[in-house]
DNA sequence: AACTTAGACAACCGCGACGAT
DNA sequence: CATCGTCGCGGTTGTCTAAGT
């Protein structure tokens, strides 16, 4: 017998989501946070399943999200990481705390496998000599493997300094360098919030439903926004609005975008709800309840899907530990130490010699 | 101008992990 | 310990757009 779907498959929804099911999921999340997805979907009067709501949260709507091309640094850190710890996307995103695993993901489908690929057709001779042979023993491919993270792990150094850059990003930095062909890209580039560039963006397109819609919508959730009360009777706007004059920087980058949409949609600018609906923004988007605490009303500074940056990674090893390690042209950050954890790390996974392998890519 | 193709990204699907009971 | 429900992850597909013909 099968698992039941987490929906009915008749009156789901599907397909890309309008600006309506994202504010209402969003101004949803704000008032109870994320997580219990299973009621979203009820509770919020969307036509889409558990999964779907999480999915469009998660990769697109959560504060924090940087959107637009990848930096070379970015570049850098996912193909190293990947070298690392494979195809572990929701792992490498860890270490990236900007970008969804998904994005990454796409990335590395669309643009870095590629450059692999070209590397690799020029590297099968060596490829030959490295490769380890199925008859080898446990014993042997320890050191081998061992041996092989040292190598990459200098590499790593050698390819991350400043004056030798990567062999793997020069052949296509100047197409990567460039700005996106698509529109809604240079746009996005230095916003986290799509959801406003995209309304404006995309008038014209099946995705954006009209102004007047999303008007009605945002001034509807502006008069029951709590924040529109003398005291807020949601905790997360109690804390938003204490967090807001130390973040107002970070909230200027990150959702002042609202004013596009507002001038979409004709809404004042100036309504507290809507406000309220965009304060989230890094430090704050770290600010839900969760499971066990939300009843109690308590919030933590702990993002819902992103751990914390300097808890351990999947790595184990934290990660400002580990971004020095890979970015410090010194080499010099506790190498024995992040070595242990490596080796502990790899040798558990089965398809260790896939990573070294394309670790050892960087070699050249 | 119409059509085709390729690239980019969003979203879906299936499975496994994990916690609750 | 077994079962069930929920969530998260990774692979894959679908959709949209721009470029090319």
């Amino acid at each position: 017998m099968g698992r039941l779907p987490c929906c009915d498959k008749a009156g789901v929804k599907k397909g890309p989501w309008t600006p309506e099911e994202d504010i209402i999921l969003v101004s949803y999340i704000q008032e109870h946070g994320p997580g219990n997805w299973r009621s979203v979907p009820t509770s919020t009067g969307l036509l889409r399943c558990s999964k779907s709501c999480r999915l469009r949260w998660t990769n697109y709507l959560r504060p924090g999200i940087k959107r637009g091309n990848f930096t070379e640094h970015e570049e850098k850190m996912i193909f190293h990481l990947q070298a690392l710890l494979g195809n572990r996307w929701a792992a490498i995103a860890s270490y990236l705390p900007e970008r969804t695993d998904n994005d990454i993901k796409n990335y590395w489908n669309t643009h870095l496998k590629k450059k692999l690929r070209q590397q690799q057709t020029g590297l099968e001779g060596f490829y030959k000599v490295s490769r380890i042979p199925q008859s080898i023993t446990k014993g042997q491919w320890e050191r081998r493997l061992q041996t092989d993270i040292h190598m990459a792990k200098r590499a790593l150094c050698e390819a991350l300094s400043v004056d030798t850059p990567s062999p793997l990003l020069t052949q296509q930095d100047t197409k990567l360098g460039t700005v996106s062909k698509d529109p809604f890209h240079h746009a996005s580039a230095n916003t986290d919030n799509h959801l406003a560039v995209r309304s404006c963006e995309t008038s014209s397109s099946t995705y954006a439903s009209s102004a007047e819609n999303i008007a009605r919508l945002l001034k509807g959730w502006a008069k029951r926004s709590p924040v529109n009360q003398s005291s807020s009777s949601s905790p997360l706007s109690t804390l938003s609005a204490q967090t807001k004059s130390e973040t107002r920087t970070t909230q200027e980058n990150s959702f002042d975008n609202r004013s596009s949409i507002v001038a979409a949609t004709g809404s004042s600018s100036s309504d507290a709800g809507f406000d309220s609906l965009f304060s989230f923004n890094s430090s704050t988007a770290h600010m839900f309840p969760t499971k066990s605490d939300s009843a109690n009303g308590c919030y933590r500074l702990q993002d819902e899907s992103k751990p914390s940056l300097e808890t351990l990674n999947p790595l184990g090893v934290p990660l400002s530990l580990l971004e020095k390690w890979l970015l410090d042209d010194n080499c010099g950050v506790s190498a024995q130490a992040i070595d242990d954890h490596l080796m502990r790390d790899l040798s558990l996974d089965d398809d260790g010699d896939d990573h070294v392998e394309a670790a050892s890519l960087l070699l050249q």
